[in-house]
DNA sequence: ACCTCCGAGTTAACGGCGATAACTTCAGTA
DNA sequence: TACTGAAGTTATCGCCGTTAACTCGGAGGT
């Protein structure tokens, strides 16, 4: 305490300090509380309980229920960010980095469904509610990722696209918006790839972390892995099977 | 009243009947809170309130809120199957019903965005809980749908298929598994077909629904139109547009 | 070093929720 | 017609989210 420790960049005053460390004490608690007893569970005063306080202390730091929440889902989308940019940088080449892209992903929505739920079948988004901005922001983060990675591919040496004059003009005209509306520069029949490559991968984690596989699937695993050889086929990257032929 | 109106059948007798009128009024009522407001809105409470009842009342025809919201999807189930197997029946050919079928789900959920996710994405079924024997039988009957028609498809003429001996162990077990679980004659390469299908079907609808697709579509339907295309390609079955060929 | 003030945390309280218990009332059944 | 059991009531419990009014201690400025 007495120590003079950089004592000069009151940027973050200690005052603010304390205050962040408090703020992530309570989403770190209302994660535990998701991850050990489900959504149900993360209430304020629960979370309260778990770090020694009487409910209302916590609305010093966030201003409802709700906020809480999104704090927390926000944190999710960092992380599952993180973690896909980490197995893209330890790619090798295009094929590589998009491969190891997909399975990190699945990898973290396996191993944290209660978080992935939150991020992609929170019911604020699903009962009808506008995309709020925050939310929104960081969806179109989290898309970026691998937006920005397909980008890169069609940069350098592009793959097999169809001819917009033959798609149906309400599809053409939503292309073409999109591929105006994005930072990068991908014309409406790559954009066309991009998001029939997005549908199929997402959709199929979606069946599955919503539990829509297993009435036919107990390990959902090769089903994804043969998805990520059809996307692969469609951009013309070669599949490489995940660790050993076998298994996983 | 005292008109003798065939008072010999007592198999369900007045008691019954107005108890089984009693229980559908309160299905009905939750259905309309589900919609006018939204999942957290459905409450006994004020599920009495609109009844003219107070709330323990309506423990006398339901256990708890979670049989109740039970009830209500069960009927949401029976709604879609319904709607679905009419479609079917209103189709000509196998190319016909399947996309007659396709197509009214779809509609059906683009009209009750609430009631399907109370369907397929209900937090109980999200949150790690296995499936209960209620939702599971009502999944398999929904499913049953759609396989006894892929079934009679694959009886006349069948489709395209690939040999199991090039898939992964993993996948070929599975397939193995639910070819045997199915009351259908179906092989595994035609359940491979047949699950490939319904991936791609409902994991479109699925991130439509949950408006994972909204960052680019503002009108979704040529996207899962151009899916109904894929699937008549793998089925070997001609495409046809829904309507006019321009406006649905 | 002191003083001030602000923010963290408290208690008390409100309305609403799911759920149970004990009671009253009334209609279907025998 | 008599009775019995179902329907519905009131009262109550514990939990929730949220607000208001208060106390208190330490950080910040002088």
């Amino acid at each position: 305490m007495r120590v003079e420790e950089e004592a000069k960049p009151p940027v973050t005053s200690r005052r603010t300090l304390k205050r962040e460390a408090a703020m992530s004490r309570i989403r770190v608690t209302a994660r535990e509380l998701l991850v050990e007893q489900g959504t149900a569970a993360v209430t304020v005063s629960a979370v309260a309980r778990r770090l020694q306080v009487t409910g209302p202390a916590i609305y010093r730091y966030y201003d409802s229920h709700e906020a809480l929440i999104q704090a927390v889902t926000a944190d999710f989308y960092d992380e599952l960010i993180d973690v896909i940019a980490a197995a893209r940088d330890a790619g090798t080449d295009a094929a590589d980095r998009l491969l190891r892209m997909c399975r990190a992903l699945r990898a973290w929505a396996v191993a944290h469904p209660a978080e992935y739920g939150w991020i992609f079948q929170h019911p604020a988004t699903a009962a009808g509610m506008a995309a709020e901005s925050a939310g929104a922001a960081a969806g179109d983060r989290f898309g970026a990722v691998f937006r920005a990675e397909l980008a890169r591919l069609w940069r350098n040496g592009g793959f097999p696209v169809r001819d917009t004059a033959e798609l149906p003009q309400a599809l053409r005209r939503q292309l073409e918006a999109y591929s105006a509306d994005i930072v990068e520069d991908l014309p409406p029949q790559a954009v066309h790839v991009l998001l029939g490559c997005w549908i199929r991968l997402f959709g199929t984690l979606s069946l599955e972390m919503s539990g829509q596989l297993e009435f036919a699937f107990d390990d959902p695993e090769p089903v994804f892995e043969e998805c990520l050889a059809e996307l692969a086929d469609r951009l013309a990257l070669e599949y490489r099977p995940p660790r050993s032929p076998d298994q996983v």
